[in-house]
Parts: structure tokens; C-alpha cells; sequence
DNA sequence: ACTTGACTCTTACGTAACGTTAGCCACTTT
DNA sequence: AAAGTGGCTAACGTTACGTAAGAGTCAAGT
């Protein structure tokens, strides 16, 4: 309930407005911001009017803008904001840009490496799937899974075409396998073999933690369309993967059988 | 014809390769690009293999990545490059995003310091027009002015509702002005004294140079739409808007009588 | 041979916005 | 009084060169 003027110290006015005090220093230096009065000794000490300023200086910095700049801004008070904001998102967007013709760049060189395989199309990608089923699968993940989707499909664009059948064709036997061990305790060091593969095979479409690889597992028993994607092969096979990965992670994802 | 193994000094490579002397030298000092060989007075001396790797050295550098990773990437051959290009690209989505938050940070700034007028709509902009009308504008202005329609318009959104039909009247007005003086000489002081206006009307809705103030007089009776729109308040009128405003760039966009 | 002018070399400070010691002083608590 | 916490100044480190400064080198013209 107080509200009396408070003197701020630097360390403070830090924690209060989230940076650092040899930020304040340099503020103080710069002359970009001085503290209100200094002690005996030398101390920095801070007042409200120190602090609006300091949520200014901050709010430009999210714009972009220097320090030179913003003590302009801020000092000059026939600055005209309006203009220098119009300047400002106009440097931004060309920066932006840039940025896309960078990742463009990046994606390009990313198929050259590939190409040398030959490149997969989007329509191979799919193929063997309806197209109203691969969009449902798609949906449904990007629902789920949001941002990693995208990263999934980059990476199977990026595979060449033998390299993605030979992917797909390595899920196959993943699952055949399994079918053969499902009377086996997923303890088993040959289950747990396998469990390995596959664990190696979702790696390489996106990059998967423990965390994430337990989510996927539960995934496969909770959504019903994965669920009878490997039951249909094998009845109980779903329930046995869940178990054999969560399993392997708590192996401490190693095969120690 | 020749293609003999030239030696470059550091002259002809900077020039070669579109960089400074002092890139080169820096380059050498970091340990990056050293010379094929010096000689005895100490100058650098390169060769095909130097020119092939600074090739390499600008390619990643325009892709971002730092000097030292570059050396990295060129030294060390078991590096992974698909794996580091596709962290490249996440790091550059995520700037890529964050410009799109300050972008839009901004426009809501300007918005705000603008709304103290009351802020305009898409729908008020264009009132008075039907919307195939409107449309239409917008496509060929778009056509014959790329870029700086999407000025104009942000110029516009940006505008208070008040300050928009004041604009619309002052654009009436001039005309007005215009029709009344357009017997008169358009070196006549009274002409040029409108035209100014028309200049300062223009400006407020993007920056225009001379350059850009003689084009848009010359489309006022080049396109059809523009010319009849003037001529439907006066006849003639375009084309004395067009020599008026010709006339003001010739006094160097000054009212000199 | 000598003077230019064009080049080259090394050395080293400047840039932006702080991070990170380092050495020393102040203030409070045990 | 010792210990713990906080403050101050000074100064180097970071990134990729730009920009002199001072001095030697090389080919061409006189």
C-alpha cells in the first residue's frame, strides 16, 4: 500500500526491470541513463522518472533500435516518432527479406546435397496413401504435434527417393519383427533390439528426447488411428510397442536387455 | 585463352572476389584464408585453391553463419553439414519471427499514437468508391507502382478519420483552385502557389522525391483512368496539372513565381 | 640513377552493447 | 571484529572488419 517515492539502488532497479547492473553502468556512462542523485560514497540511486525512462529505453530496444538512437529519441523532443517508426519498419522488413532469401538459400543447398540421390517429391511422399488420408494424417499430427510436423515433412523431402522407400520398407520390418517377439517380455534384450531400431528410425525425422519418444508411444495406443494402423498388422502389436518404448527409455534409452 | 596457374596478389583477389584488402588480411591473421605462398618481401600470393575457398567462405557467411564456424565447417571434414544447415534454418526462422512480432509491435505503436484522431477502416478508406471501383485502383496502381501503393495505403490506415476527410476535401479543393486558374500561365505564382499544396497533399501519403512527383504528373494524362478523373472536374485539367507540376520541379520545388 | 605513383606490409585503435573479472571500499549482521 | 552482501571504477574481451599511420617495394617514366 505504499507509495511514497522509493530510491532505487542499481541492484534494484535490475531486478526490477529484469537487466543487468553493468547494464545500468553502461546506461549511466553513455549518459543515456543517469541516476537521480549518487550518495556520499558514490552510490547510484534511482527515482520514478528513472524508471519511465528506463521502460522507454527498453521498449525501443525491442524495436531495434540503438542507444544512440533512443537517447535521440528520447532527449529530442521535436523528434518526429511517427516518421522514425515508419523508417524503422521499413529496415525491418528488409531485413525480413533477407531472412527469407537466406533460408530459400539454405533450402536449396540442403537439395543439392540431397539431390544426389534424387529428391522426393511431394506426391511420392505420399504415395500409397489417399490423398484425403494423408491430409487427415496430417491434420491430425498438426493438431497434436503443432510445430514438429513441419519438421517432419522437411526432412522427408529432403530424403531421396531411395533412401525414403528404403525408409519405408525399414518400418515394415520393424513391425514384422516385433509381430514375432510380441510373446516375449518387453524386457527381452531382443525386443529391446528392436525397439532400439525403431527408435532410430523415428530419429530420422525429427529429433527425439525421452520425453518426446514416451509421448509418441502413448500416442500409439490412445489415438485410434495409429493404434489400428499396428493392431491391423498384429493384434496386441500397439500395446506392445507402447510398453517395449517406454521400456527402452527407462533403460535409460539403451539396450541393456 | 590462357589458363596457365595465375599467382593474385591481394589486390586482384579483393577485386576478384568483391572484398577488401583488409578482409584478406583478416582472413589470413584468423588463420581462414591463408596465401598460397609469399614472397620474399612478405606479400601474399594466391591461387586457384585460395580463390575456391573463399568462394566457399562468402557462400556460408551470406547464409550467417560466423567466421568461426566457417572455419570449422571448411576444416573439418567429418562435419555434418545437413545437420548444421538445418539448424542454420531454425535459427533463422526464429529471427525471421521475432522481426514479425516487432513489425507488428511497431504498426500497433503507430496505431496508437495515431488513434488519439480516431483511426481509420479499411471500409472508410475506400468509401465513396464502389469496391470493384476500389479494387481496380489498387491493381494498377499496384502494377504501375509496386511498392509504394502498400506506402500509400499504410500512410492512409494510419490516418485519424477526421484527418482523412479533411484530406478528401483538400483534394477537392485544389481541384477547385485549379479549375479557376487554369487559363492563366502555369509559371504564374498563384498556379504555383495551388500546385505547392498539391505537393504537400501528395506527401502525406508517401515520401516524394522529384523524380517521383515528375512521374506522377506525367501518369495524370498517360493513364486514361487519371486523366479522366481530372478532366471530368475541368477539361484540360490534367494537362495543366501535369505542366503545373512540371513547372514547380523546374523552380526546384519552390514557389518562385 | 632517381622520382613518382601504385601497392604491400604490420601495427593498432575504433565500433555496439554490454559480460566478465579484478581490486578495493561500504554497510550490515553475527 | 570477521563475514557476507552490495557498490564503484578500470579495463579487457567479443565480431568482422574500417581506417589511418608509418614504412618498405616495385614498375614505369625522366
Amino acid at each position: 500500500m505504499e507509495n511514497g517515492n522509493h530510491s532505487y539502488s542499481v541492484k534494484e532497479l535490475s531486478k526490477l526491470a529484469g537487466v543487468s547492473v553493468r547494464t545500468l553502468h553502461h546506461y549511466d556512462e553513455i549518459g543515456l541513463l543517469s541516476p537521480a542523485y549518487r550518495s556520499e560514497k558514490g552510490y547510484r540511486f534511482y527515482e520514478r522518472p528513472e524508471l519511465f525512462r528506463l521502460q522507454q529505453i527498453m521498449f525501443y530496444k525491442t524495436l531495434g533500435y540503438e542507444l544512440a538512437e533512443i537517447k535521440n529519441i528520447l532527449d529530442d523532443n521535436g523528434f518526429d516518432l511517427v516518421k522514425s517508426l515508419r523508417f524503422q519498419r521499413k529496415q525491418l522488413m528488409k531485413k525480413q527479406a533477407n531472412l527469407e532469401e537466406l533460408i530459400a538459400t539454405i533450402e536449396k543447398t540442403i537439395h543439392e546435397i540431397k539431390s544426389q540421390e534424387g529428391m522426393i517429391t511431394d506426391k511420392e511422399m505420399y504415395e500409397g496413401f489417399s490423398k484425403e488420408e494423408a491430409n487427415q494424417m496430417r491434420m491430425e499430427a498438426t493438431e497434436r504435434w503443432g510445430d514438429e510436423v513441419s519438421q517432419v515433412e522437411q526432412r522427408i523431402k529432403e530424403m531421396g527417393k531411395k533412401e525414403w522407400s528404403e525408409t519405408k520398407q525399414e518400418a515394415e520390418e520393424i513391425n514384422l519383427w516385433l509381430s514375432n517377439l510380441i510373446h516375449k517380455p518387453v524386457t527381452d534384450i531382443e525386443v529391446q533390439k528392436v525397439i532400439m531400431m525403431h527408435f532410430e528410425h523415428i530419429s530420422k525425422f525429427y529429433d527425439v528426447s525421452e520425453v518426446r519418444y514416451r509421448g509418441l508411444a502413448d500416442m500409439y495406443v490412445a489415438d485410434e488411428r495409429f493404434k489400428a494402423h499396428y493392431d491391423k498388422v498384429k493384434p496386441g502389436l500397439a500395446e506392445f510397442l507402447n510398453k517395449g518404448m517406454h521400456q527402452f527409455c527407462d533403460n535409460g534409452m539403451k539396450v541393456i536387455g
